[in-house]
RNA sequence: CGGGGCGUAGCUCAGCCUGGUAGAGCGCCAGCUUUGGGAGCUGGAUGCCGGAGGUUCGAAUCCUCUCGCCCCGACCA
């Protein structure tokens, strides 16, 4: 993509509104623009991050065996009787009549819808387990959005829900979710621990939030430094018990600020953590809770019907976005992990109208497209300073910077976002190392 | 939902107290000069001063109502 092309409304100055670093880097790096109280529009840039997310989350999902589905954002009020929620909710739901006068509502959360779709297609043992996901809008009307993405009331979410014909089969897919969670926010270089959470509405008698470090997190986080070093599971078969698996990380302390043990971190000593943390996902396992009162049933092995064992399992996709970014920034704005970024590599061509500086910027674009990295190209009429402040501002992992200075010698400059560290070297040794 | 704050140019904000008919910096457009970390000069465009009502000869400014947004608290991916 060239530069000079691409819709990239960046600011100078941080807009009056926003009061956290992401939000003031979404607003500013020209990836969201409000359209009402937490309620975004996503400009080019934030798609590109918001896509790249969705696709690791997506791999991972399948890896463990879920499937995608689309469910509708706009669902039947007559459903959420069924489950007793429809008056349970309060305002945050967000409910609208259509023109036959009928309740309807813009969903807050799919669990109704799922076991419905469950209920009327599957009939027998024999077609469980089902884990079904999707990746959608939900909306909930919160008393108070704040901080952009990270509390919006419209967000996007992955949303799985497991069915199972027992308890032991219940909650090793909820095992499987767990572990595949581990997975996703390590790919995004995150680190996210998994703490005992409180069920709270969704209800069910087990539940896990992930909770990603970050010093501007909302919620402050007690932990074992081992579980801060402790790597995400590799090469995993989901087939296979993984109790062990999660046990390993369950079975080292960690815990929120409401719950908390004193005498437990007086053991530890120096090996407490004391962080701040962001919530990024919360699995559930609730049995029959949904099952039970809408009559999801399967029919035995020996011919009585059985009611269903569920589990739900949510990642929250957008805030993740702002998340990455309370995580991964300095002064100089957004630096994102290589796997999120918009961008992999940014050409920046520090005198457009140079032939040098032209000739070889149009030969590293070619080559690195070629090749298939992403890749912005600077090709703007711009001062160096503002092309350098552009390319951290948006966090561009790996600058390859073409200056007349350099390619006097054939050199260009190899610039990393992390850190900062730049080195002389000539073009194809460049390349070579931008595509390793 | 309780408490507080703010709505003036694309962005940051001044002007409001003490009414007199719209400002600055940045950004944008044109030109010239610049060109390795957010340039300089010259010229230019841009505002229902959030909205409605009221007071007044006259309202961005005073009064009333209203809408929107932000922050703190209780709740949440």
């Amino acid at each position: 993509m060239r530069l000079s092309r691409f819709f990239l409304p960046t600011l100078k100055e941080t807009p009056s509104e926003a009061q956290i670093v992401s939000h003031r880097l979404m607003l500013r790096a020209g990836m969201i623009r409000q359209h009402a109280a937490g309620i975004y529009n996503w400009l080019p840039l934030g798609t590109k991050v918001l896509q790249n997310i969705i696709e690791i989350v997506r791999q991972e999902q399948n890896a463990a065996g879920a499937q995608e589905i689309i469910m509708p954002t706009i669902q039947s009020g007559d459903l959420w009787r069924e489950s007793g929620r429809y008056d349970d909710y309060g305002p945050e739901m967000l409910r609208i009549k259509d023109r036959h006068e009928r309740d309807m509502l813009y969903g807050p959360t799919h669990e109704e819808v799922v076991t419905d779709i469950f209920r009327n297609n599957i009939k027998s043992y024999r077609d469980l387990p089902k884990n079904l996901y999707q990746i959608h809008w939900k909306f909930r009307d919160e008393v108070r959005p704040r901080f952009g993405v990270m509390r919006g009331r419209e967000f996007l979410m992955k949303d799985a829900y497991s069915f199972d014909l027992d308890v032991a089969k219940s909650r090793h897919a909820y095992n499987q979710m767990f572990v595949a969670y581990l997975r996703t926010f390590a790919r995004m270089g995150l680190k996210a621990i998994p703490m005992k959470a409180d069920p709270g509405p969704i209800g069910g008698d087990m539940s896990h939030e992930f909770i990603v470090l970050a010093d501007t997190g909302e919620s402050a986080v007690f932990c074992d430094k081992a579980l801060l070093e402790k790597p995400a599971p590799q090469d995993v078969n989901y087939e296979t018990d993984l109790q062990s698996v999660v046990d390993s990380w369950t079975s080292i302390y960690a815990a929120t600020d409401e719950k908390h043990d004193a005498a437990m971190e007086g053991t530890l000593g120096a090996n407490l953590v004391k962080a701040r943390g962001i919530e990024v996902g919360h699995i559930f396992h609730f049995g029959v809770k949904y099952s039970e009162p809408m009559g999801a049933k399967v029919t035995g092995p020996d011919g009585n019907p059985v009611t269903v064992f569920m589990g739900s399992y949510g990642i929250g996709v957008s805030r993740l976005v702002a998340a990455i970014i309370e995580a991964g920034h300095d002064e100089n704005g957004i630096i994102w992990p290589e796997e999120v970024a918009p961008f992999k590599v940014g050409v920046v061509n520090l005198k457009v109208g140079d032939a040098a500086c032209d000739a070889a910027c149009d030969d590293l674009y070619a080559k690195l497209k070629k090749a298939g990295k992403e890749v912005i190209y600077d090709d703007r009429d711009e001062r160096a300073g503002v092309k350098f402040a552009d390319m951290d501002l948006i966090g561009i992992p790996w600058q390859i910077i073409v200056g007349p200075k350099g390619i006097a010698k054939g050199m260009v400059e190899l610039k990393r976002r992390v850190g900062g560290a730049k080195e002389e070297l000539n073009a194809e040794a460049a390349l070579i190392r931008v595509l390793a």
